[in-house]
DNA sequence: TCCTGTTACGAACATTGTTCACTTATTCGA
DNA sequence: TCGAATAAGTGAACAATGTTCGTAACAGGA
């Protein structure tokens, strides 16, 4: 029911639908793809989209707020990703520090398959500060994945210390894969990405696991 | 001696020397911390040393240049501090974590100090790329002070090892640096940041002088 | 004094974010 | 059926900024 809106158009042109606004969108998401937020322009969206410079900014207000727009939606393709990784090893919840390091691969395998996507989040997000609200919102539903899987591990019990460790371990994660995928001296990034976590994170579930 | 340079000057007008170069460079400097990069556009540098457009870009080639020589100061300013803040504190070279725990608050301390610096410096290099061999030796620099004061510790005796420890530790204090300062969700970030990094840095230290 | 080579200067161009007067498409009322 | 009203789309135009390059300024030599 309710496919045809009961509320009647008011007179005027008719409004570029969300359909258009979607395919917009697609596009602006297309571009950052190729080639980066370089080429993420207001004109280079609307020529893509068929549609005026003008009715881009209709539609996202100014480009800021439209790459605002795309990281939130990177932020929800990359804990989409977490959570299918996760789900697909399926370990043992017992299992914590190999469920900890899915997560890690997980997160390496994202930055390689969406490279430019995530620079631009980061990028822009050190240049201008973060989304507000949504963009909270979104880290903490990365965060509370890492909560519940540290949930089972000795020496995590207490729910306070369990969100710090998590915050942690994300932000060391996060800063290590930073550091290091990108730099040449490596042979192997990857490798040694997955190395220097491996050390963290080990080094801290086991120390917690006897202190605990 | 050789106050006055043996070469003849060549004929023609004569150009813009060393120093002026240093106070533009300086200028820069200012601009950006009064500004963020946001400031530190050609036409500004021009003005504030009275020179013309022409000849900023005759000087430091075009503006992703400048900003990268002026990253690679902040780095050497990083370095410096590191330093100065490990000399401070004088303890003796077995209190390693303690140790590791000044490093990591001189951190903090240069980030609220050079706010604008350092967020130019991050969102530079996710955006365009680091700045090759010249910044990865100043890396290698902070690394290398990290692996000093790592030596003494018990579980580090293997240089390579130790090496990708400090590089795993570093990393890690700078995720947790990047993540926690700017949330604000903390009431005190400070104290947040050094907990997580305590967190991190106390179990690695623990596990590794454990299982030696 | 004039010539020549070097360098600084800044007007001019290209790109890109952003706005707004105008055009277009649609509905309503007569 | 048609014109008025109105909402929305359009793209020319503006502003800011990176960058180039023809020209003027300057210093030494003839």
């Amino acid at each position: 029911m309710d496919a045809q809106p009961k509320t009647k158009r008011p007179r005027g042109r008719p409004a570029l639908g969300q359909d258009v606004r979607d395919a917009a969108f697609k596009a602006c998401g297309a571009l950052l793809a190729e080639s980066g937020l370089e080429g993420m322009k207001a004109r280079n969206v609307a020529k893509r989209t068929g549609l005026s410079i003008g009715s881009i900014y209709k539609m996202f207000g100014d480009i800021d707020d439209l790459i605002r727009e795309i990281n939130l939606e990177t932020y929800a393709l990359l804990e989409a990703h977490h959570r299918s990784a996760l789900d697909a090893a399926d370990l043992p919840e017992s299992e914590v520090q190999a469920r900890l390091m899915v997560l890690a691969k997980a997160y390496i395998e994202f930055i390689i398959a969406n490279e430019r996507r995530w620079m631009a989040l980061l990028s822009f997000n050190r240049a201008k500060g973060g989304g507000g609200k949504r963009y909270a919102q979104t880290e903490n539903a990365l965060y509370g994945i890492i909560e519940t899987v540290l949930a089972p591990a000795p020496g995590f019990a207490d729910a306070r210390f369990r969100a710090r460790a998590a915050r942690a371990l994300w932000a060391s994660v996060h800063g290590i894969v930073t550091i290091t995928l990108p730099n040449k001296a490596h042979k192997y990034p990857v490798r040694e990405a997955i190395a220097q976590i491996d050390l963290i994170v080990g080094g801290v579930m086991r120390d917690a696991a006897r202190s605990g």
